[in-house]
This record gives structure tokens, C-alpha cells and sequence, in this order.
DNA sequence: ATGTATGCAAACCATTTGCAATGAC
DNA sequence: GTCATTGCAAATGGTTTGCATACAT
């Protein structure tokens, strides 16, 4: 049970959130959904459901798909994981708790999407009360031209 | 053949635009293209792949599912067409021209979609200079509750 | 005991692909 | 005439659904 560095206090802070959530609404606590949370809070960065499942195969832990889809819905609901969608038809995930807030920036060439932190845009968004909305999170996806692919496109 | 109010000078430019793309990367004009471009610029607003299609057929303009889906890949591509994926397996897209700039407001409860313009953001956002990547646009969407599902929870 | 959560497989559905026919150049 | 583009239908693949079984309460 190797874990790669990490605050200790993240996962556990996550895991009790995730226990008062299921406590309040009344869901049941499996090992399933705490096991899952484990993963997801044992790596940073973003993922898909595809790795998810494999992953915990190779934790020895089998879960089926369905209970993967099922949990992650449940983890966005209680804010513990953010899900976004950039170019491609996949969901991609991240942890919301231990996360800094960034943004993206996706290339549309390739679809590669990278991490962008901006202090100050963050503090201007924030400050900002928007009418009729109760903002949860947010999220701003650049669209553009990556380097790697601007110099592919020199080279043609 | 009525068409809303707009200023037709817009849809006219969208038309020089894609005329040029089509002959400086030397693809074929044809019709279909063109009449995709035309219902796209006669409207404002999001749409979804399959209204396209079925407006397409009132109009009286058979195209395939294959053609359009080809051609939204091209408009996107020259920037004619902005593409967004929110919380559903849809995509969705939009107009690029004639439209002020403006980011979303998405109900994680409903998947409402709402448009949120602000200009001070936008200049924020535009003084940015973002290092090796080339900004094409951007997509600020926030997500939260909208204020009718906030309605709808209080009374549960 | 009760009813929710899981696992499995089938269903779904937006999007993509392959290929023959069309038509822009 | 050549080859990109279209239309059609089949394939793809992420996600959802239905139902029987397992298990949290």
C-alpha cells in the first residue's frame, strides 16, 4: 500500500465530507464509494471513467462500470470531485478538494489540455456576485493553438 | 422566405469569410456548405446538431447527418462556428460572428444554460498574454444552481 | 426484513466511418 | 476526367438502463 506524497489530512477531510453527505441524504455507505473516493484522492491531475476502472482493478478491487458512473454523479453532487467536458465526447474528472483552482487551456488541434493558474483572475471572478445563480464552481476553457502543434504547422 | 431582424451585413461577411477559407485551402464550394452557413447566421442563440438538421428539412434543403456534422467541423475550424460542451453529451454551438462575447452560466441541476456578459471580465481576459499557447477563445462557464431549481429544492 | 446499491448485459444515442454515387474543379 | 464531398447505413464507444442479486440499515 504505497501512497505517493501527499497532505494525509486531504483525504481525510474528503472522506468525512463524503460520510456527512451519505449521513444527511441517507444513502448507504459502501465500501464501493469510499474505495473509489480513495483512488480519486490518492493522485492529483485529471482522469477519465476508463482509468478509474482499470485502476482499481489493479488495486484488486473490482467495480463495475455502472457503480463507477453511479459514484462519480454522487461525487460531483457533494462537490468532492469536478467533472468537466472539453473537446472530446468523454467526461474528464479532478478532485475538488487539495486542487489549486486553475483553469484550461485546450489546444483544438489536439485536444491536449493544459493546467493554467491565474491568481488574479481568479480574486476578479470571485468578486463578482452574479444575479439569480448561485455559482458553485467554475470553469475557463481556453481555446487555442498549443506550441507543439504551431511548430508542426510551420513545418507542412 | 422572411427573414428575423439582423444586420445583414453579418451573415454577408460570415459568407466573404468562408469563401475565402474554402478557396485559400482549396476545398470545393458547395451548396450545402453555404446553406448550413445561412440557416446558422439566420438565427442567434445555441443549437444543438439535430435542430440544425431538422430546420434544414423545413427549409426544404436536404443534407445528411454526415454532411453537417462535416461541415460544423469546418466552420468550427475556421472560426466562423463556436462549439461548447456543457454538461450533457451534446454539442452544442453557436454563431461566432454578430454575437457579443459573452460566457455561461450552466445549472448543475437542470443543465439550464444561461448567457452572462461582462465586459470588464472579457478586457481581463483579453490583457492576459498567455505564453506558448495561442488563445483563439475562451469559454468561462460557471457552474452553480440556477434560481428556479434553488426554488424548487426549498420546497422538498 | 426492507429497500438501496451493485453487477451484468443490453440498450441508447451522439458521433464517426466506409464506401458507392455525385458533382465541383 | 479527377478527386473531394455527399448520402446512406453500419459501426463505434461513452454512458445509461433494467433487472436480479447482494448487502447496508
Amino acid at each position: 500500500m504505497t501512497h505517493k506524497k501527499e497532505k494525509p489530512d486531504e483525504k481525510t477531510r474528503a472522506k468525512a465530507l463524503l460520510d456527512k453527505y451519505l449521513s444527511q441524504k441517507q444513502y448507504r455507505k459502501t465500501a464501493e464509494r469510499y474505495a473509489i473516493l480513495d483512488l480519486i484522492y490518492s493522485n492529483r491531475g485529471h482522469f477519465e471513467i476508463e482509468w478509474l476502472y482499470q485502476e482499481m482493478e489493479k488495486q484488486e478491487f473490482r467495480v463495475s462500470k455502472a457503480t463507477i458512473y453511479n459514484t462519480m454523479q454522487l461525487l460531483v453532487e457533494c462537490q468532492l470531485v469536478l467533472k468537466h467536458q472539453f473537446t472530446k465526447n468523454v467526461s474528464v474528472y479532478e478532485r475538488a478538494i487539495g486542487n489549486d483552482l486553475h483553469h484550461h487551456l485546450i489546444c483544438t488541434q489536439c485536444g491536449k489540455v493544459i493546467e493554467y493558474k491565474d491568481p488574479g483572475l481568479i480574486q476578479f471572478i470571485n468578486e463578482k456576485g452574479i444575479k439569480r445563480f448561485t455559482p458553485a464552481y467554475y470553469n475557463l476553457n481556453i481555446y487555442g493553438i498549443c506550441s507543439t502543434c504551431t511548430r508542426k504547422k510551420k513545418k507542412k
